[in-house]
DNA sequence: TAGGCCATCTGGTCCT
DNA sequence: AGGACCAGATGGCCTA
């Protein structure tokens, strides 16, 4: 089969011959990498054994990261960041594993002698084993290597699988799951800080709203110091609505088909700022999509069968529900012209705590998560107490993770459905 | 077809 | 010596 001798793949001393020797595949796709990644054949030698350790592509579009064939649910909860620091990669590098249990030498035994006196044999190596041995240590390092950059890989798919995009969007790259990454954790902590200025009485929630002029100047894609993103949520008052129903914009970058930042469809309207697109839907579905993800609000009368939750949604939403709010952020959260208030706080903060939550059970709990929603009139005091998931479906905020529909996931955690 | 993205190979450097 | 890490080179795949 190999047409070779063993020795041209096997040291005269070394380890060659060990678990690296370079005819395994060292990095069974176990983890976050369901079809294989390779593009590239391997180069070395056991191709031409017929041999590769890399399997055969499949046809993979990219930028789609939750497609249906992708069911590979991750084994490993992020709960915390203490439980990611522990995770440990499936073992199945080709670095050999030190065992911790050392055996301890024992000082007793006489060192090994060798015919010349000295403590090893030196062997003359011709240059013929030399390239083998050159040519093998060459093998095991690609070996390392490829499974280095497939760790690296599963990292940065754990890292989309927490961050808010469609099944339909087009998979992140990893530069834009960086960048995303980036800006998503800054605009959750900046939304959390901002809710408490509200709270505390420092910024009246009437002027808590997003300033899509400015919003324009710093794109999603790139680093938004803080000082930018109070700009952006914390605008003055000019921004007022148009009267028509939607609030005003201008300034927009990037225009529609029609030469327009603004396109009025069929089923609402579309509003381009910088890198985002705002959908306001009739029904009451808000959408945003940047070119680096999107987060989706909507409501529930937009939502298809195929999402198994339409007769979730069968109580209506009242302001009386907020019964320990004053009249004013009453009538912020009745207002639907709010961008940002109190009850966006708690869809951006139950998404949060959802993926939070939703990566810390098992399979089992996914396959179940539509629970009716009670009569529950929960005051806002209460919103920091989730001890678990249940909570959420006593909220009269319905908030489920879409991908968790069956036994497979389909939506990324941080996608929140709500009533609005 | 050009460009972007990616996986892999490769050699160098640093560290144990 | 060998492993981890890094960056450059290379070639394949995909999309506009």
């Amino acid at each position: 089969m190999f047409g070779t001798d063993f020795e041209d793949y096997c040291d005269f001393n070394d380890s060659i011959c060990s678990n690296d020797s370079g005819f395994e595949k060292s990095h069974t796709d176990s983890l976050a990498t369901p079809i294989s990644v390779t593009s590239t054949p391997i180069k070395h030698d056991t191709i031409d054994l017929g041999i590769s350790m890399t399997p055969n592509k499949e046809s993979h579009v990219r930028r789609k990261l939750f497609t249906d064939e992708y069911t590979y649910r991750f084994p490993t909860p992020v709960e915390d960041v203490k439980v990611f620091e522990d995770f440990q990669p499936l073992n199945n590098t080709s670095t050999p594993v030190k065992l911790k249990d050392k055996k301890p030498k024992d000082p007793n035994k006489p060192k090994r002698k060798y015919a010349n006196g000295k403590n090893r044999v030196s062997r003359c190596k011709s240059p013929t084993q030399i390239l083998r041995i050159k040519k093998n240590r060459r093998m095991k390092a690609n070996d390392r290597e490829r499974n280095r950059m497939h760790m690296l890989n599963e990292a940065l798919d754990r890292l989309r699988y927490v961050l808010p995009t469609f099944p339909e969007d087009t998979k992140l790259t990893k530069i834009e799951t960086l960048r995303f990454a980036h800006n998503y954790i800054f605009a959750l902590s900046q939304t959390l800080e901002s809710l408490d200025n509200i709270n505390s009485g420092q910024l009246p929630v009437e002027e808590v709203s997003f300033n899509y002029e400015k919003l324009e100047n710093y794109p999603i894609a790139e680093k938004v110091n803080k000082d930018a993103f109070r700009d952006i949520f914390v605008p003055n008052k000019s921004d007022e609505s148009s009267g028509d129903g939607y609030r005003s914009f201008q300034g927009f970058s990037k225009p529609f088909a029609n030469g327009s930042n603004f396109l009025q469809t069929p089923e609402g309207v579309l509003i381009n700022v910088g890198n985002v697109t705002v959908s306001v839907n009739n029904k009451g579905g808000n959408c945003i999509t940047s070119t680096t993800g999107t987060g989706f609000f909507t409501h529930p009368a937009s939502f298809g069968d195929d999402m198994f939750q339409k007769n979730c949604y069968n109580e209506t939403y009242t302001a009386n529900s907020y019964n320990n709010f004053d009249s004013t952020v009453q009538n912020s959260i009745q207002s639907s012209k709010e961008y940002f208030n109190q009850k966006n706080y708690e869809l951006f903060k139950n998404a949060f705590e959802t993926a939070k939550n939703r990566r810390s059970t098992n399979t089992s709990e996914y396959t179940c998560n539509y629970s009716p929603i009670s009569n529950h009139n929960y005051s806002y005091n209460d919103k920091y107490n989730y001890g678990n998931e249940a909570f959420y479906s006593q909220s009269n905020l319905y908030y489920n993770d879409q991908r968790y529909v069956g036994r497979d996931f389909y939506r990324s955690p941080s996608v929140v459905n709500a009533q609005t």
